[in-house]
DNA sequence: GGTTAATATCGACGGGTGTCGATGAAGAAC
DNA sequence: GTTCTTCATCGACACCCGTCGATATTAACC
């Protein structure tokens, strides 16, 4: 701890209160959400269509269906995403409104 | 793929070019400096505060000084915080740029 | 009914990550 | 100098996560 009495505490003290850790926690669930390059360009390519066809994304990445759904379910489970099905195809698009609270948690 | 040729295709399809891999990685590797609710706890402190010296995050967490200096190391590489030692304390602070480029990926 | 196609789920493997104690490095104070 | 304090780094551990193949599920089509 720091010691100096003389000076003015200019910085964070132990009397600021952190966030709470429910808070905390929610947050970093959702960026995890996003920590991972994959489920980046989905959203991405989510964000520049209204609607995206799981298996046009299967055929956008080079990796396996099974790999995909996880992403998906990962960013569904987060609610950044939501889906539905149209006969034998699943249809992704994104939450606006996720996405705006994730962005307003990064400032005004 | 889908076959239905007699509808228009209003989601994205394969024509559509997906992120630069490169820049999915470098946003996923920020995302993910704030993908523990450590990290997300230590930035929000210090968006509070101008300046934080470690000594007080280390008695604002029920951590050890290890993991705390750990979590700052990774802030630090994902270029959202920065430090300088001032004697014998070591001061972190947001770098603003960092965060404002970050909230800009989740819309304008 | 049976067959094929599109997704989801399961199990397992390898690598990454958060945590700690122990140690090291750099100053301040004596 | 020595000692103490602050912070960073290292090694090790347990756990999580991205990935795959295999399998299950659901629906369309013949």
């Amino acid at each position: 701890m720091k010691t100096i009495a003389t000076l003015p505490v200019l910085c964070c003290g132990p009397d600021i209160e952190p966030l709470a850790p429910a808070e905390s926690e929610a947050l970093a669930a959702r960026f995890k959400a996003l920590a991972d390059p994959t489920r980046v360009a989905i959203v991405n390519r989510l964000a520049a269509a209204d609607e995206c066809c799981v298996c046009d994304l299967n055929a956008a990445f080079d990796l396996s269906q099974p790999t995909i759904s996880h992403h998906l379910k990962v960013l569904r489970d987060a609610g950044l995403v939501e889906s539905s099905r149209r006969g034998t195809w699943a249809y992704y698009r994104l939450v606006p409104e996720a996405v705006r609270a994730l962005r307003q948690t990064l400032g005004e």
